[in-house]
DNA sequence: CGTATGCTTGACGCCTTTCAACCGACGTGG
DNA sequence: CCACGTCGGTTGAAAGGCGTCAAGCATACG
């Protein structure tokens, strides 16, 4: 179900930089004090439960999100019932940004999560009159393509120890984005999200793990997390991997 | 060696949307006459030899370009000396564009091309002026970004068989959307460039070729062409197995 | 003509998928 | 309290797709 727009809406204090668009990784930055208290005022703060969706693809695109707590994967469903998982968000991420006036794909929470809702008009009409937002948000969407790319590279010529390496290894790098201590992070998604995001079976990824957990890359102290604790190898795996295949021209 | 600026550099007539943004898939349509006149003056038309770059990695982005005539890829050159293709773009499309100081990939032409160049301050200051034409150039990003997607999705879960069916539409798509006639298309991009956008050997390449071939899916009449004689066949190849393609049958 | 480049085809083997059985955690209802 | 079903995960064995290695052909070019 769709729940933009109700449960639990809550009306965020008046700074919206502290809880929410501050996490946009500087997206406030380019706002004067003026128009964040004007931001805030369109944004509401949600408590979402695990599997919930933010948005649907086909939905009319009629708010932005930040995700302030928890995690989240973008997908696509298929018709024979399959997803393609597009990719995972983390806190400080902003989603369901876009311009068209549909979502272009699910959002849908793997974690209970909390998300910051801003109304997309509101958010356009001062883009209009902020130059430096509306760069700021060109920019963010230009980083995506370059992260969808940066997978697409990724994914075409690795192997699946690589892929999975790769994976934990933008994990980990999510988790050191938001300052998270310590070398143990969460892993909130199920074999099959992250089969399906890597294009591998679950067993597949099940096999991997068994694999990286016997060679002493890392340890999963519980269900849900996981800890690293060999990241050179890890990048070993992740990038010199796969298949050789040299093109050699350059 | 990077070209954008000299080579052949030929005022364009008055009126730009003719031979250049005109392809831009109606970018023009935002400006009033006198900004598509100014935009003209700011602008080149470049004839250059198949395999000479655009631009390159890293390079300063002081110029967005459109594709008038041929094919491009864009690539990212791994460190190992392979090459990962990000995408093929055909005449029409907008090259280029990035909110980052600096190209994040290279871009080279398969074929013998001729590219129209736009200096960047001058079409950014434009856009600032006028919201109609900043919107569509988000609306481009989001485009490449949703393609990137797909092509994420379509790459994952899908055999050799379908990915190249996949790429021969996306070809021919391409083609349509330029008026070509017949069925006809140019394939000016080797096996290995093939391989390397769709994550495949050359081999696997060749072989899925003479596949399609042998089936009647396509014929060969000379290098560099290609005809498909069963759209249909070809569609069901590329979506059996996972990704939908968004495209039913047209 | 000889070389370079792009393409094709065959044989072989590895890696991933497929199919299947099983385990532990959890929640439900009798 | 415990039987039972579900769900996520693990592991094994067999099958097959695609990479790898290798040889050979065609076209273009100096």
């Amino acid at each position: 179900m769709d729940v933009s727009g109700s449960i639990l809406p809550r009306r965020t204090s008046a700074v919206l930089c502290e809880r929410c668009a501050g996490a946009v990784r500087g997206l406030c930055h380019s706002l004067d004090d003026l128009d964040q208290v004007a931001l805030a005022a369109a944004s509401t703060t949600l408590r979402l439960p695990a599997r919930s969706a933010v948005f649907r693809e086909g939905d009319r695109a009629t708010a932005v999100f930040t995700l302030v707590d928890g995690a989240a994967k973008l997908l696509r469903s298929l018709p024979d019932g399959r997803q393609q998982i597009i990719g995972f968000r983390f806190p400080g991420d902003f989603i369901g940004y876009t311009a068209r006036d549909r979502y272009p794909c699910d959002a849908e929470l793997v974690s209970d999560a909390t998300v910051c809702r801003l109304d997309r008009g509101r958010l356009e009409s001062m883009s209009r009159h902020c130059a430096p937002l509306s760069h700021r948000l060109l920019e963010l969407c230009a980083e995506d393509l370059a992260a969808a790319q940066e997978q697409l590279g990724a994914m075409a010529q690795r192997s699946a120890e690589g892929r999975v390496a790769a994976f934990l290894l933008t994990l980990h790098a999510a988790a050191r984005r938001n300052h998270e201590p310590g070398i143990e992070l969460a892993l909130p998604m199920t074999r099959a999200d992250i089969g399906d995001y890597l294009g591998l079976t679950i067993e597949s990824v099940s096999r991997v793990f068994a694999a990286l957990r016997r060679e002493g890359l890392l340890r999963e102290p519980s269900r849900g997390h996981v800890s690293l604790t060999d990241l050179g190898a890890l990048e070993a795996l992740a990038g010199a991997e796969g298949m050789s295949q040299a093109t050699p021209t350059a």
